[in-house]
RNA sequence: GCCUCGGUAGCUCAGUUGGUAGAGCAAGGGACUGAAAAUCCCUGUGUCAACAGUUCGAUUCUGUUCUGAGGCA
């Protein structure tokens, strides 16, 4: 018997944490983060992370598990996740994945078999310094030389994918590409979804909101605790931006401007990924989205597939 | 009122010694198997301000008009 998982998931601002809640509350759910970003402690307001006051409605998973200079990936999600998807069905709960990271959940769900070969931090920068001094077509030739397939696969600018091609290369493997023959879970997967133009709209009205609630002074306390500017977490959306600003003098509205645009642009990105996600159901969400509605066609849904009382 | 320099892709501009035009950014589309809020790839038709004149042919030259900036009164 597969383990029963629900999933919603969507481009950023479509309220997708919002309706999780309210699942969770009336199927007797638990709340699996699927949000790469939700795992950092102290990153809060650039990340959108649900309130206090939502994160203890309902028991919530893989958020705030870790310091904001730690690292964090996909392998790591999957594992986690995969083991609190047991525990939650063991004690005859629901559990609940929500968040947008694509790869992460399109990961879990189709069982992406990853080769065993470790993120090698040293021989990454290794690699980038070598690609400084000789260029990025010495370093797709070097993975030519190792793996040819990957080479092939690989466009020559993706310095990013090359050099993990090379590492695991290196150790001998190749960088997969196949899943589990079939879905590993008894999963209902719900996609949240609006027009491009309203989207927009939301998220540049939350990047307002962001910055009314103090983003700028999260940002300067993590660099007060000593979070290096070159993290992981530092690097992405928002915290990005505020740096540039803080740190390379650039001017303020400039940079929340290229904050909004920079969300847009992932949004955008999300919603090509999850194209690649067919067994999404899709809610078309408009400029005043009736989430009670919302809500309770996915807990119809879910009590006729689970057959939940 | 006069003079000067402008008005070309959503924005900033380039260019055509007259044969209807191209960069950056924005935008759109796509990829994605251990950094994924990351990383990367592809895509440029627009009354060349309007009208008239010269010309086989005008966005390009001439004139007028509208309009922006600066200067002089």
């Amino acid at each position: 018997m597969k383990e029963r998982v629900a999933v919603i998931l969507g481009p950023t601002a479509t309220g997708k944490s919002h309706c999780a809640i309210e699942l969770a509350k009336r199927l007797n759910g638990e709340i699996i983060s699927g949000d790469s970003m939700y795992v950092y402690r102290g990153m809060d307001i650039g990340t959108a992370k649900p309130t206090e006051a939502e994160l203890n409605a309902v028991p919530h998973h893989l958020v705030d598990i870790l310091p904001a200079d730690a690292e964090f990936n996909v392998v790591d999600f999957k594992e986690r996740a995969e083991e609190l998807i047991k525990d939650i069905n063991a004690r005859g709960k629901l559990p609940i994945i929500a968040g947008g990271t694509g790869l992460y959940i399109k990961a879990l769900l189709e069982g992406y078999a990853f080769n065993s070969v470790d993120a090698d931090e040293a021989m990454r920068q290794e690699l980038e310094q070598f690609t400084l001094e000789h260029g990025k077509e010495a370093l797709h030739a070097r993975l030519e030389q190792l793996d040819p397939e990957a080479a092939a696969r690989l466009h020559v600018n993706d310095t990013r994918r090359v050099i993990r091609a090379i590492e695991a290369a290196s150790k001998g493997e190749e960088i997969n590409q196949y899943g589990a023959a079939e879905m590993p879970f008894e999963a209902v997967v719900f996609g949240l979804n609006m027009p491009r133009e309203i989207l927009y709209e939301r998220i540049n009205r939350r990047v307002d909101i962001m910055i009314e609630q103090g983003l700028e002074k999260e940002v300067r306390r993590l660099l007060e605790e000593g979070v290096p500017v070159d993290c992981q977490s530092m690097k992405s959306i928002g915290y990005r931006q505020m740096l540039w600003y803080i740190n390379d003098g650039m001017d303020y509205d400039f940079a929340v401007d290229k904050l909004k645009q920079a969300t847009r642009n992932f949004a955008k990105r999300q919603v090509t990924f999850y194209k690649r996600m067919p067994y999404i159901q899709w809610y078309a969400l408009d400029a005043e989205p009736n989430y009670e509605n919302v809500v309770n066609s996915m807990e119809q849904t879910l009590v006729e597939k689970f057959k939940l009382v």
